[in-house]
DNA sequence: TTCCTTGCAAATCGTTTGCATAATG
DNA sequence: CATTATGCAAACGATTTGCAAGGAA
């Protein structure tokens, strides 16, 4: 279970990083491969699941089949574009407190939510 | 693409209707075919994502790798236990000004979102 | 008769995994 | 040296699709 360092890990994660969009598991490979061209799609699974598990990037779930990720852990939402298909941040004030709305009156225990916003984005909204 | 009448679309139609929890497809096929054992999987799929497309039902893609299907259009949320991964209808009270807050001050249309909350249900909180 | 729908099986797609080898500590 | 990580390819599970035959309007 001791982690040990990888070229691979490290560029993963700082491809992850300098990406403002949340890639999938594909375009990490595609990119990764540009610098580092013997690395396999399995190897970015693997790395993007252990990264994901020990909550240094997030895995996202949008809905539109495919895995995205996103290495800022920090708590904000997302926006999904049902035109392009593209997954962007959203600059919103804190909706945490649905998660007290839910919780009153349910029998159990709610430890959170997973909330994206879907529309269209700024670019397919203009007239053409 | 008029639409014709399907003894097999009825049934999955029926079945969704009488149940609270949110089956997935394999769920479906499953009852189904006890009462028509001819109907075929790939015919459970095709039924399911018509029905969804003409709005009749809802396609909830809660996370855990499976869709479910809902035959409950009005809007409501659902809570997915992390223990036994059930789906569970919430009674909470509206919280669709999220999509207000999110639309402030970003370059786009908002049309809806998507919540689901998780964590443990009621059985699994529950001392043992 | 038209053409929508089905059953079946093969195909697809994203993701995971087994295994022998390479790299790390 | 003990282990973790990798590359490769095969395996997987959920869902979709091509096609010839069946059923509804």
């Amino acid at each position: 279970m001791a982690l040990k360092h990888s070229k691979q890990r490290e560029m993963i994660k700082a491809f992850l990083m300098e990406r403002k969009d949340h890639p999938t598991a594909d375009v990490v490979y595609m990119n990764v491969r540009q610098k580092y061209p013997n690395i396999s799609l399995g190897t970015v699974y693997r790395n993007l699941t252990l990264l994901s598990e020990l909550g240094e990037i997030t895995r996202l779930r949008v809905g539109d089949g495919v895995d995205h990720f996103d290495a800022d852990t920090s708590p904000h939402y997302h926006f999904v574009c049902t035109e392009c298909g593209q997954v962007i941040d959203l600059e919103m004030e804190s909706i945490e407190k649905i998660t007290d709305i839910a919780g009153a009156g349910f029998d159990g225990r709610i430890a959170g939510h997973v909330t994206y916003f879907y529309g269209t984005c700024g670019n397919c909204t203009k007239p053409n």
